[in-house]
DNA sequence: AGCGCAACGGAAAAGCTTTTCCGTACGAGC
DNA sequence: GCTCGTACGGAAAAGCTTTTCCGTTGCGCT
């Protein structure tokens, strides 16, 4: 006797033939009535729906999906590790995807590409009704081989070598001159520049939109003053270092990520410059965590990764809605200056 | 005759028909062909397996999960934003689901317990195998609401109040206690602590394993030296000031976290206090970015959450499998001491 | 040459929902 | 009182795959 409710069993889900069966009536008047079809007397929709209830009856999205042709799932798939940059724009795709009702498949990242061959594989078998293909870098990439498919696909903070491809990213040369027309405004004069390796565009875009910023306000950027290393705060000490070292005058830092900008004021904090009386620094990222917590707080500027993924997300829902080819072209979404108190003068 | 191809329309996908069309042979026949069964003639099933690949098949899941009643999908249900506590956990998890070929559905971020109910059912309605429910904090939350449904669902990195619930948190205790025992190792005598809010679980816990570990030493943890505020960089600096400011004597500092130990430390740098010498540090977190950036870098504690995630993913592929109700327990995953500069005598 | 068995492959049902197409029954109008 | 129209609800097909159950073919053996 004690067998029976040894084995919690699994209870099978209710379906909709369960709801038909205590209702009286047939499925497809059960399906009518919960989706608001076809001719049924109120009292009728009224009862179904009730014992609908009562069972607690979730109609199975597979057997629907596989009739409507139609999944109401997206995968995401990403060509990096999970890291800080996946994360606002996780938050800005789900926020777009959610009232849609649409629901998103994660797939593990990585770089390899069979592997990812392989998840778009699992995508595809599941038939999502779209991709969004995520990275941590901007510079272009293989287009995703959707293996003879044909799918929305949207790329986001990332970039498709296929020019025709729908690719959603930062405005890095906007940030640049973000940058520097807010050094410009301040009555900074010379402009130093410590920043990520060379090979990433955003390095090299960035830098161009300083430039274009600063010879707008009728400035140069000094070749000198610029300097090119990894994305961390260690080489934002080092390369601080340096700049006080080689005895240029400058009056203000722009640093290619808050992390650069960290490692800087701690050195200039070692050294006893003062931050943004001798010197204002401008980082990047708005990596709250990061910008908040360094000595002053940190002007920076936000690339708005959650509404890029925001964009991404509806852009990706259009396509999927018109059901037509990728109409498409390279989108810039503009960054955004967030005044804290390094480099002074918060009020614009 | 442009308006044929002007729409770039979708194709829609090749189905186990085509294949069969294409073999000559009967759907049933490819169906079994493709998965290894029944009795077929090797070159029946070589060929039903060539045409298969030209016409790129891929078996519709939503079918097959239809006919199987098995998905072949897990959800994940998180009650905090996304974070630095997810991320590891996310991997983690992925890799145990990646080799079982199972797919993950991302729910967006909610602490709302309506919303949560709605991702639930949500998850439901696709007939997913389990759920994951993670979240930043390790105190009991309400269990999940299934609403009459069965299903294994396992807490990572939380906790039910359901004392039957699948839990996997991680050892906080065993945490603090490996701070504790790596001064008494060290040779110091005076352990200050300074820590997150009191209403943490995770609070409590390590402080208990720090007291025990020491008490195991010979020590004791003098409460005076023990410092309860918030989780921030800030909270760290502002610690290490009045530390330093009552004048009772201490040679060591564990942190409740990477943040905390990194304001800490940079009020040790300002106040002209070396790190080892004469002060050591713990961490908590193992938050790489931050414990490596800081001055001396940090010893720190790992809460292998990574893991953990793995374990949370392979318990509830167990329960899945098992078919078995939740017979369960909280089990919690020991953490891990890293080893940096900021205790010195890295050698073990 | 005929019988039986094994090997092979086809037909059909099941899994769950939606939607179209019909049939029935009722009310209204002549 | 009869017919027509309408409102309601049922039956069935479609969507795609898997699996069970059978039927057929061909071979070997006698």
């Amino acid at each position: 006797m004690a067998s029976e409710q040894h084995n919690a069993q699994r209870r099978t889900p209710v379906t909709i033939h369960d709801v038909a069966r205590d209702a009286g009536v047939s499925v497809g008047t059960v399906s009518k009535a919960l989706n608001d079809r076809g001719q049924l007397r109120p009292d009728t929709r009224a009862r179904v729906r009730a014992t609908a209830a009562i069972l607690g009856f979730l109609p199975n999205e597979l057997a629907q999906s596989l009739h409507r042709k139609r999944s109401f799932t997206v995968g995401i798939i990403t060509s990096d590790r999970f890291g800080r940059f996946s994360i606002p724009l996780l938050e800005g795709i789900e926020d777009a995807l959610d009232p849609a009702r649409i629901a998103v498949f994660l797939c593990k990242p990585t770089d390899d590409l069979e592997l990812e061959r392989r998840h778009v594989d699992s995508l595809l078998a599941k038939r999502v009704d779209g991709i969004i293909v995520t990275s941590r870098r901007t510079d272009p990439r293989r287009p995703l081989d959707l293996g003879g498919a044909s799918l929305p696909v949207v790329y986001a903070y990332a970039q498709s070598e296929d020019p025709a491809a729908a690719c959603l990213l930062p405005d890095d040369e906007g940030g640049g001159a973000l940058a520097g027309a807010h050094f410009a405004r301040l009555g900074r004069r010379r402009i130093a520049h410590i920043t990520g390796p060379e090979r990433f565009a955003a390095v090299r875009e960035r830098r161009v939109g300083l430039a274009r910023a600063l010879a707008d306000a009728g400035l140069v950027l000094d070749d000198q003053l610029v300097l090119s290393g990894s994305w961390s705060e260690e080489w934002g000490r080092e390369a601080a270092e340096r700049l006080l070292d080689i005895g240029r005058p400058f009056d203000a830092i722009f640093c290619g990520s808050d992390q650069i900008a960290r490692g800087v004021a701690d050195t200039l904090r070692d050294r006893g410059v003062h931050v943004p009386e001798d010197l204002a620094i401008v980082g990047y990222d708005n990596w709250e965590i990061v910008a908040a917590a360094t000595r002053p707080p940190l002007t920076t500027i936000d690339p708005c990764l959650d509404e890029l993924g925001r964009l991404a997300a509806t852009r990706l829902l259009g396509m999927i809605d018109a059901n037509d080819g990728q109409r498409a072209a390279a989108t810039r979404v503009p960054c955004r200056l967030v005044v804290r108190a390094s480099c002074g003068g918060g009020a614009e």
